[in-house]
RNA sequence: GGAGAGAUGGCUGAGUGGUCGAAAGCGGUUGACUCGAAAUCAAUUGUUCCACAGUGUGGGACCCGGGGUUCGAAUCCCCGUCUCUCCGCCA
């Protein structure tokens, strides 16, 4: 959610905004009900400083004098209730409006279509050279016996999956080294809830624009969360903090849920698209001060970038074009890791900022060294997302007879275990 | 799932129709005392919107959230959310 008077003060920029996003927003219309809005508010709030003074003066007034003060404020109120209708109309149609408003992106985004005009801005590993025809990651599951996604369809449906044995083992290492390693780093770490509120989904910028990819429990109104920075932020809201206790750093290991309506026939194939997965997530809050948000903002992305390193998965690092740079986000950076089957570099990674956008509709502050109050700034980014990475990581390790071999930060984790093999 | 109790400022907690944005205590801030600290004393201490003006004055809103009753609601009524107690169920 955008400041109203920022957007009032600056339509021109966040046209420009919205376009380069690729979003559709009438503004127009905005300015023109807040308009219509603030003309209320002003009669309302006038006949309720008469109101006010009337109620207030009546218990000294004499019983004649009572009858007339009583009648006067009958018809204030007559009046009042009508604006009030009025008004309650106009800000609900003003606030729904003002959620669909998109952040502008910072300057030097491009604006481009899809992921492909997204900016490669680093890359780090060597793109290894097999001597045999390298294996998919579900080829390598189904000789190896540590992935299934036959049985999980035939009870779950489709883009689900089991991990089994080494599989299943594997999840475990590598999300726990993730989480060792942003540990590492002092953040704090929670296990959230995945069930959320809507408010909750609103708040982080995710509704309304994203409920049609949102698993809902109609019957109590619950969602399930795309994504753990949904719950690490909104732990923040309405909260006023401390400006002695910022950055607040969080991580998490949850699982995330996403109906990915609208991607059928869109990598159906294996790991990569699945609808439910367990992702290790950094979530940054800070001060109010674009140079602080764009310090931890590269802090979210090394930490990451470590972590890949560690696993020896050779990656790139992507700024994101407009096109690809959600609605709440000024900047968002992707590290697509290697992925032999895919013959590209493919996302598993998703670091962004959104500078006050989701401190501003989960009412997010912190009091300054003088005093003032100010919304935070949000950031966050994926240490770690499972299954996806397991496919570099199977991939890129497999030998000719379709054994895999653990990379060494893991082995600790794997119960000692160096190659998962054919049984 | 059934029965009951409750939700008030940073915290504890008073307030059951007007004089209440809200007592009191604690905490915080500032000042005095002190070499300094503690103790003591004094003052001050919520968030937010609007108008004028310029850092002040006037007005509006906020006592869990949303409706309602009333000339007037923290207070009465209804709905929701959450917390607690007892029973049931349960990893």
């Amino acid at each position: 959610m955008l400041d109203i008077h920022y957007i009032r003060h600056n339509i021109d920029k966040i046209k420009k905004g919205a376009s380069i996003k690729g979003f559709a927003v009438d503004l127009d219309l905005i300015i023109v009900l807040d308009d219509k809005k603030r003309e209320l508010l002003y009669t309302i709030e006038n006949i309720r400083a008469q109101r006010n003074q009337n109620a207030k003066a009546l218990p000294k007034l004499t019983n004649t004098e009572r009858a007339d003060a009583i009648q006067k404020g009958k018809e204030l109120k007559e009046a009042l209730t009508k604006e009030e209708a009025s008004l309650a109309t106009i800000d609900a149609e003003l606030k729904e409006l003002l959620l669909y408003v998109p952040n502008p992106p910072l300057d030097g985004i491009p604006a481009g279509k899809d992921d492909r005009d997204n900016v490669e801005i680093k890359k780090w590993g060597h793109i290894p050279q097999f001597e045999f025809q390298p294996k998919s990651h579900d080829e390598l599951g189904e000789l190896l016996d540590i992935i299934d996604v036959n049985q999980s369809a035939k009870f779950a449906g489709s883009r689900t999956y089991i991990l089994k044995n080494e599989g299943a083992l594997l999840e475990h290492a590598v999300t726990r080294f993730a989480v060792d390693h942003i540990l590492k780093k002092g953040f704090e770490l929670f296990s959230i809830p995945v069930i959320v509120r809507d408010e909750a989904m609103i708040g982080t910028g995710f509704f309304p624009l994203g409920k049609e990819d949102t698993y809902t429990m109609e019957k109590d109104a619950l969602y399930l969360i795309g994504t753990s920075e949904v719950s690490l932020v909104s732990y923040y809201s309405n909260e006023i903090l401390d400006v002695k206790n910022l950055p607040k750093k969080s991580v998490t290991l949850s699982t995330c849920f996403r109906r990915e309506a609208g991607t059928y026939g869109k990598d159906t194939k294996g790991l990569y698209r699945v609808h439910q997965f367990q992702k290790v997530e950094q979530v940054i809050i800070c001060k109010n001060d674009i140079n602080v948000s764009e310090t931890m903002h590269t802090l979210l992305l090394q930490n990451s970038e470590e972590i890949l390193q560690a696993l020896g998965i050779p990656y790139r690092v992507a700024l994101a074009c407009g096109a690809e740079t959600g609605l709440g986000q000024v900047k968002k950076n992707e590290i697509e890791s290697w992925m032999p089957s895919r013959n590209a570099y493919a996302e598993t990674h998703s670091c962004s900022s959104l500078h006050e956008f989701q401190a501003r509709r989960s009412n997010i502050r912190y009091r300054d060294e003088e005093g003032k109050i100010h919304f935070v700034h949000t950031l966050n980014n994926t240490a770690i997302a499972s299954p996806r990475i397991l496919i570099p990581l199977l991939e890129l390790n497999q030998n000719k007879d379709g054994s895999v071999n653990i990379p060494k930060v893991l082995q600790p984790y794997m119960n000692g275990i160096s190659m998962i093999k054919k049984k």
